[in-house]
DNA sequence: ATGAAAGCGCTAACAT
DNA sequence: ATGTTAGCGCTTTCAT
């Protein structure tokens, strides 16, 4: 099978390489008759236009690159969907990719995407990253960084105000008349986990008749909340807390399941927060209230964001956007 | 910002081009001095290879590309980083794709693929998909359809055997004791949903005692498992199933819950099996055994696959792979 | 409206 | 070991 280029097209159809050419960045400017033998011709032979050749000969690329720790992870899945929606209206593709939270990756597909020229990138990334994307933006490929609140102010960031989102957890189980109030999260290393305490262990001062015990993990999985759930289900119940801040969604459906099973009513023994609003929270056991991050208007905005670093948008004043959380109310904090 | 091109690292080096080109491709074929004074003024510099140039130059690119209805569906994350290993294995970078189901992005990433010159592409969709893959093999770009076997002999896939999973769920309920089963899917226009249908019904025929109801929906998620699982609550148990082979493992999740909800007792009074083994499954209230298909295993296997397509590795007799899925047994389906 | 031709950055074949 | 050079497929002036 020989290569079909456009040089083949402009043969079959009888005209030259610079019309066919026209044809395709600006059929207006070719005659009617010429564009449909050109059409026929790129059908018949199954041109697809070569995007190496293009895009040496234009400079760059319309491309730009999605990097998350993990593509599966809903909160960043969700956020994608904005991402696409918003580079097709400005006619970009999007690359995605999964790092799976391995920094040789991340840096393999940073790499990667610089090579291939894309006119940005959108990364989400639990490492320290930031002197990486400095380094790509001085050899020419800006960059937002999504999720975390960027140090530098040269690096443009979009974020979550976590801080506020614990706030927000704490002050609503206080409330509805908690007063002993646990925090279930951790690693305090990651800063949207210490944020979400601050925020909690804020609002807790503020009230001035709550406690805050603190139940550190490593993991914020399901199973792990099954455990700290059976723990707490064991204490005598002046010991437990009557309110629970789970730092995630899959904490608190966990720790609701096993609480309900051993007999602990939620909320009317232990009322239950949890964080990102993930679609199994509505629909768990006993439906969780829990603390939502803005989704696909954040994938949105972080294009819009990118656009404009990119400079094909106006500048705004701030690139570094921080976005509040809102309090979704459900059953497990509903009391009578 | 003057943009920094071999031609650039040369002159500062004071070598020629094609030095700089055998330093970047060829490492052992330069003399160590000069190699030096070349990777200086890389970093001096902040050059990066521009992949156009030479992806035009080589006639190909080394990515493959993997295109799925959504990512954040943890069957075809989980494929994915199979996919990833493996792909990276063979010095092959992945683009992934999420097309969400819609048929118009597909087109248009399947169409952006093609132009970017992608070895091959991986390729799960629900939609009637096999006439586009074929026009793109014949111009050039072969694929491997994932989650479904091909229609047509020259288009390679690589599946799950789904009667095989059904009659596997099935037989399972019926060993335990179950006489009166229902099947909870739909729509039965989706291949995969017909298939598992049509292994229960295998199961259900062979055992010469059981009975199977069918219950169709139109959507596979936790909400309508609710649905189904109050409806079914509502009956007089003399005429409720006393086994469930719900068709995904949301599905099944959902009616467990409400069920139990309703004082309905799971697996003494309803026996339920899931499909797919989703890691909430394992989790969930009553944890729910699942028919498990293959995951990285997968992922993997599609690599191979599509690398044999390519020419890359030898050619296999058989281009449509399927493999067979386990059942995992877990306690809504453990009596006594 | 159409055609001719230059050149984007790179690699490899060939020459030294 | 190193340099020289042709040309990959395309877009876009610039003529006509």
């Amino acid at each position: 099978m020989p290569r079909v280029g456009i040089r083949e097209v402009a043969a079959l159809a009888d005209v030259s390489m610079g019309t066919v050419s026209h044809f395709l960045n600006h059929p207006t400017r070719v005659s009617a008759e010429k564009a449909k033998r050109i059409q026929e011709a790129i059908e018949k032979l199954g041109f697809v236009r070569n995007n190496a050749g293009r895009q040496l000969r234009l400079g760059r690329s319309s491309t730009v690159a999605y990097i998350v720790p993990d593509v599966s992870n809903p909160f960043f899945a969700t956020i994608a969907e904005g991402v696409e929606r918003r580079a097709a209206q400005a006619g970009l593709s999007v690359f995605l990719a999964n790092s799976g939270g391995d920094r040789a990756r991340e840096d393999s597909y940073l790499a990667l995407f610089e090579e291939q020229g894309v006119r940005g990138m959108l990364v989400a990334s639990h490492d320290p990253i930031e002197d990486r994307l400095a380094a790509a933006r001085t050899r020419g490929t800006p960059s937002v960084l999504v999720g975390r609140r960027a140090n530098s102010a040269a690096q443009p960031s979009i974020s979550i105000d976590d801080v506020s989102g614990g706030y927000l957890a704490a002050r609503h189980l206080i409330e509805i008349g908690c007063r002993r109030i646990a925090f279930v999260g951790g690693p305090l290393g990651i800063q949207q986990i210490a944020d979400r305490l601050q925020g909690a262990s804020n609002a807790v001062r503020e009230s001035g008749t709550a406690m805050l015990e603190i139940i550190d993990i490593e993991h914020r999985i399901i199973s792990v909340g099954h455990k700290v759930g059976a723990e707490l289900s064991g204490r005598p119940a002046e010991h437990r807390p009557d309110g629970i801040f789970a730092v995630n969604d899959l904490l608190g459906i966990g720790l609701v399941q096993t609480l309900v099973g051993n007999g602990v009513r939620v909320p009317e023994d232990i009322a239950v927060v949890g964080y990102d609003d993930i679609e199994y929270a509505e629909n768990s056991l006993v439906p969780l209230t829990s603390v939502r991050p803005p989704h696909e208007d954040f994938g949105i905005a972080a294009v819009d964001l990118l656009l404009t670093v990119i400079g094909d948008a106006p500048l705004p004043a701030e690139t570094q956007l921080v976005f509040a959380p809102d309090l979704v109310v459900r059953r497990s904090t509903t009391r009578g």
